[in-house]
DNA sequence: GACCAGGCATCGA
DNA sequence: TCGATGCATGGT
């Protein structure tokens, strides 16, 4: 037993959760928790360890997802094989940060330039994310292309390195939530992400626009509603798999 | 040349 | 607590 059953590895990439990884002719190239390996869509594994590996693709989803089957809302939007990977929380936190009212190609294209300009080589010709010291210069990402990003990226990266992380793994959900949420160009919708996508906790629910829309069409009748009616809502249809729902309601938001 | 993008911080009502 | 605005830049 692998742990990696009904996980469709390329859906899962191309979802919008995780930004550093490339297709290959033998498969995806995957730069996460400060390593590189390359897998395929058979899962087969190069570069790491089958335990490393089958802990980033995260827990199998078919129990929620057969439960999340159940809301009629919902099942036109499920996707087969979707998975919520379980990225680095630093390397989550960059990524999210770097989202901010930007797009997924130019999101990689940033982070892909700062891991090529800062961080360490790795095997397969890749480069890792930076550590949180190596990120003082606010003039180097505005060059990067990071725009006005840049400006809380620095402090949010020496707030790092004083351990703002630390520990946060220990701390229910609202707790962490409330922490990341008082660092520097972090708000809710970024806090959430990391929570969905670094520390597994499925109950978090990230609005963005393309969430938000869907779920106005769905739960509210098209008519416009606050996040927090949103959240409200999302957490009495789905509960503790709110999350999981949520990165299907993306990706079908977005394919149309 | 608007308009929008996996938002956040700030300010005024 | 909610709505408007500025913030950089690239794509449509």
């Amino acid at each position: 037993m692998t742990g990696t059953t009904a996980i469709d590895l390329a859906r899962t990439l191309e979802s919008g959760q995780f930004f550093r990884w490339r297709r290959r002719d033998d498969g995806f190239l995957i730069v996460t928790h400060g390593r590189a390996f390359v897998a395929d869509d058979d899962l087969r594994v190069r570069g790491a360890t089958r335990a490393f590996a089958d802990r980033f693709f995260g827990p199998d989803l078919t129990e929620i997802h057969q439960t999340l089957e159940r809301d009629p809302l919902l099942r036109p939007f499920l996707v087969e094989g979707l998975r919520i990977l379980r990225q680095d929380p630093w390397e989550c936190l960059v990524s999210f940060v770097t989202s901010c009212a930007s797009n997924i190609p130019r999101i990689a294209r940033n982070l892909d330039s700062l891991c090529a300009s800062l961080g360490e080589p790795l095997p397969f010709d890749a480069r890792a994310m930076p550590h949180p010291r190596a990120l003082r210069d606010e003039k180097l990402l505005r060059r990067l292309g990071f725009g006005f990003r840049a400006r809380h990226l620095v402090p949010l990266a020496r707030e790092v390195e004083r351990g703002a992380l630390d520990g946060l793994d220990r701390l229910s959900t609202d707790e962490a939530r409330v922490r990341l949420v008082s660092l520097p160009g972090v708000g809710v919708k970024v806090a959430d992400c990391v929570l969905l996508f670094a520390y597994a906790r499925f109950e978090a629910f990230p609005i963005d626009v393309h969430v938000r829309r869907a779920m106005t069409g769905l739960c509210f009748g098209g008519r416009p509603a606050g996040d927090r009616r949103i959240r409200e809502e999302a957490a009495r249809r789905w509960g503790a798999h709110a999350g999981v729902a949520q990165q299907h309601l993306y990706v079908r938001a977005r394919s149309g």
